[in-house]
RNA sequence: GGGCGAAUGGCGGAACUGGUAGACGCGUUGGACUCAAAAUCCAAUGGUAGCAAUACUGUGAGAGUUCGAUUCUCUCUUUGCCCA
């Protein structure tokens, strides 16, 4: 390469992604001769094509594991592919093609695309969830939690999407509705399998607290998800003409217990089975059906019930005796699937009372009120001061009042202290093709049948039928229905949550070709925990949680593990936005159709279209404000495209896209180039000049940039490297010693290397530096400059800086600025009453006005 | 309603443990080159006043601690996220 050639980073970036591959530059090994560091980013979801919220991923994670390399760990840096799910389903099904073909091409796409962006990946340990070799192992963990009594079956209430005939999660329902369908969410019960989270609440919140390198907002995230709650198991007793004594309820606010007017129970508490011949039961029952599962559903939904023949006792003043209701927003998963109401202090409560004319009676007066407080149109819930309540009265709510009733409560032997958590069971089934087999199998009697070990993979079948109501599955009989030992059995066609294969393809990637089993306990024991974990906030409860159930439920029983959480540092990026664009006619508009004129937007060729500029927002097909990488990779270099996506907002904050923003980072990169020509030039005209500017230079940078990197700074490394250029660009007019050049200019490359890869690799072998790179170190001594800038403020207020030696006393200080012209103006005729004196910092100067 | 976080020029954002506020980039303005434009290069760029040196003011609002506060404390406003 010629020093007139202009910077072609087509050729540059295709001659190094070439060479890595060739010399298989990233591949991993374990070697305990090294310090190991496992850089991991959520893996992607083979949809298409890549999009910008990849490449800021990818990209962060690139420059890591390339920092982590130069500074001489055994980095594994993987990559794979969250293959089974929905999205290619549907697509299938719409464009009739196999998923499984639909998928695969879907990955070879997004594999050289990501190979495009030159990332240092190690592509041997390449994985994808729906392929048998992955899920066979996955089938065996299914069948080890079921020995170990972590998986169970169950019949469950369903969040029910009508349209996608499919179970949702909570979280995929949103405003009551199906998140992808929109349709309207209903409540269905169905057999489910169920993995056992509950039984780790306790170990999962405790396990929090040793997290110590992850983002605080997360792990109380997953705190208020896990919602240990603190409470009381209440027994009241009943009458009425129902063969039942006593029924037994949780609640949390037990010194509300004389405001009690009602107890309400789930329609699937055992009571019910007293009702199962009752018309008017069973049509209430349907009608619960229609509210979602979710809290806030609950909530915010219509408040119905069912009134019993029941009369509860309240235990605290017998004589008083409250109905027994059937009601909607109690569910059986929650305590004990029955409630005491106390409509005064809980808004459900309170809602429920209204409609139903009971008593509401007020317990809690807040601070500032009287004894005679009475609660009007809504509950109060705030804190304060128990009143009415006989022997409770006075007892500050919540904190003491709580604990104090508990008290009373277990002497009296009415209650009993208890925790309860929020996070339920994982429901893992789902009535989908794509996705993992079940390996179970039922007998014509419905009893449980494992498939023996030596017959997994249970494989899915081809060639079906997508166009099915309901899971295809279902309909393929001839997969269906099998023999285990010479007997009949039916397959289980529900397909495993897609979750559970991203629960533990961290531990695949340590051991990607073990046959036998899911991994191998060398690899996992030297290669775990990941080190850094990167990737979107929006998984922040869900994937991490399930992620850190499954490393415990592995290890439950039978197993130690060196570690107990997967990921030692986690590190959330933020979105990647665009403004929105609308026609006249309030259609979304992508930014490539929209031209500039006279400041104003208008449609491509369309004079009068002009364009309604909306707010930036994260990129989505939707609202087709997105920016696809591929052209912007083909029209700028990757290079350009990673300098551009670290540049302009810290890594954990929402960028905004800006064509003119990726353009200056283009335009730098070739100003960059000139500038490698003019330095390579003067390295090899051999120049002797004296002169450690340079050197100290390099070295305050080299400290910078490290400080930097180590705290995930990687847009104040794009402005270090912009300080760079600046600085070099300057000093290049004047001589300087070319074997000090050259050696502070292997440095300044290596330091830029992370970030742009493939330019920095080309002008070090430009110069003549082959062989492996190191990362440079600091000398501590060249960092502090002999003359310092001393900060000189009187009365507080900066009057002058100025430039005297390092390690200078007050006594010098202060004679130098008496002999500056700032003292005349300042000091004169004045008296210094006090002087503060930081060294090599500042010197504040009080006087006498 | 509860929890956590944020607020700095026209914009994105810097500022190590309290010590030069606005690094770096975008944009804007002026200049050079050009027949002209683009590109490129040079210069300026928080606000007010001034020809200028300089002065005053300035990190959402108000108070406090301090010689000194973008940084620490309290109150408020706005806003984002999570839970309800």
């Amino acid at each position: 390469m010629t020093s007139s050639e202009r910077y072609n980073f087509k050729t540059i970036e295709e001659k190094w992604q070439e060479k890595w591959t060739k010399t298989k530059a990233f591949s991993s090994k374990v070697d305990k001769t090294k310090q190991k560091f496992y850089c991991l980013e959520m893996f992607p979801y083979p949809s298409g094509k890549i999009h910008m919220g990849h490449v800021r991923n990818y990209t962060i994670g690139d420059v890591l594991s390339r920092y982590k390399t130069l500074k001489g760990f055994n980095v594994m840096h993987p990559m794979g592919w969250d293959a089974f799910g929905m999205p290619a389903e549907n697509a299938a099904r719409e464009n009739n093609l196999d998923p499984k073909d639909w998928t695969n091409k879907n990955i070879s796409t997004m594999k050289s695309q990501l190979k495009k962006l030159g990332l240092s990946i190690d592509w041997e340990r390449e994985i994808s969830t729906c392929s048998e070799d992955y899920y066979k192992h996955q089938q065996l963990f299914f069948l080890e939690l079921y020995e170990k009594g972590l998986v169970y079956r169950k019949e469950n209430y369903v969040n029910w999407d009508p349209v996608d005939q499919t179970v949702l999660a909570n979280e995929q329902v949103i405003d009551g509705k199906g998140w992808r369908s929109g349709a309207i969410v209903e409540r269905k019960k169905l057999n489910q399998w169920f993995f056992k989270i509950s039984e780790f609440s306790q170990e999962l919140l405790d396990d929090l607290k040793k997290l110590d390198e992850w983002p605080n907002k997360v792990k109380v995230m997953q705190k208020n998800w896990i919602g240990k709650s603190y409470g009381c198991e209440i027994t009241f007793k009943t009458e009425g003409d129902l063969p039942v004594d006593e029924i037994k309820c949780f609640t949390t606010r037990p010194d509300t217990l004389f405001g009690f007017s009602f107890l309400a129970l789930s329609i699937d508490h055992e009571i019910s089975k007293f009702y199962s011949k009752n018309e008017d039961f069973q049509r209430f029952k349907k009608e619960c059906q229609k509210t979602g599962t979710t809290e806030e559903a609950l909530a915010i939904g219509d408040k119905i019930g069912f009134r019993t023949n029941l009369k509860a006792v309240n235990p605290l003043n017998p004589s008083e005796k409250v109905p027994v209701f059937f009601a909607n927003f109690v569910l059986m998963d929650y305590g004990f699937g029955a409630v005491f109401g106390c409509p005064a202090h809980d808004q459900r409560d309170f809602d429920f009372a209204t409609k139903y004319n009971l008593n509401i009676k007020t317990v809690v007066r807040p601070e500032d009120e009287n004894e005679r407080y009475t609660v009007k149109d809504k509950a109060y819930t705030g804190s304060g001061v128990i009143i009415n309540s006989e022997f409770l009265n006075g007892l500050k709510v919540p904190d003491v009042s709580v604990s104090k009733t508990i008290d009373i409560l277990e002497k009296k032997g009415i209650g009993k202290k208890q925790f309860n958590f929020r996070l339920k069971d994982w429901g893992v089934s789902r009535q989908r093709y794509w996705g993992c087999p079940i390996p179970i199998a039922y007998d014509e009697d419905g009893n449980v049948k494992t498939i023996p070990k030596k017959d997994l993979p249970v494989t899915l079948p081809e060639n079906v039928d997508l166009n099915s109501k309901g899971n295809p599955l279902d309909s393929e009989n001839e997969w269906k229905n099998i023999l285990i030992e010479g007997k009949k059995y039916t397959r289980e066609t529900d397909t495993l949550d897609t979750f559970v294969c991203s629960s533990w393809y961290y531990l695949r990637f340590c051991s990607p070709k073990e046959t036998e089993y899911g991994y191998n306990d060398e690899d996992i024991n030297y290669w775990m925990p990941v080190d850094q974990y990167i990737g979107g906030v929006e998984h922040a409860i869900l994937h991490l949680l399930y992620s850190r159930f499954f490393m415990k439920a592995l290890g439950y029983k039978n197993k130690n593990f060196s570690f107990t959480e997967p990921f030692k540092g986690l590190f959330t990026q933020g979105m990647v936005c665009h403004e929105t664009y609308k026609d006249q006619n309030n259609n979304w508009i992508s930014p490539n159709e929209i031209e500039l004129k006279d400041g104003e937007y208008y449609k491509k060729g369309e004079q009068k279209n002009k364009i309604i500029v909306g707010p930036s927002e994260s990129m989505s097909k939707s609202k087709k404000n997105v920016i696809d990488p591929e052209n912007i990779i083909n029209n700028y270099g990757a290079d350009a495209v990673r300098l551009f996506i670290l540049s302009d907002s810290p890594p954990e904050k929402d960028v905004q896209w800006s064509e003119q923003g990726m353009a200056a980072s283009y335009k730098f990169l070739l100003k960059l180039w000139t500038l490698h020509q003019k330095i390579k030039d003067k390295i090899q005209t051999e120049n002797k000049n004296e002169n450690d500017k340079l050197d100290k230079y390099t070295n305050q940078m080299i400290s910078k940039i490290t400080n930097n990197l180590e705290n995930f700074n990687y847009n104040v490394i794009i402005a270090n490297i912009y300080e760079i250029y600046n600085f070099l660009n300057k000093e290049i007019e004047n001589e300087i010693d070319s074997n000090l050049l050259k050696k502070n200019y292997i440095k300044i490359l290596i330091l830029m290397a992370p970030a742009i890869p493939h330019f920095c690799h080309e002008c070090l072998e430009d110069i003549g530096h082959i062989g492996l790179l190191n990362w440079p170190s600091v000398d501590k001594r060249q960092l502090n400059e002999d003359k310092v800038n001393y900060i000189i403020q009187i009365n507080g207020k900066k009057r002058a800086i100025l430039n005297e030696n390092r390690d200078i006393d007050q006594e010098s200080l202060l004679s130098k600025i008496k002999e500056n012209k700032l003292s005349n103006k300042y000091l004169k005729n004045k008296s210094i009453k006090k002087i503060i004196f930081v060294r090599n910092k500042l010197m504040n100067l009080l006087i006498n006005e």
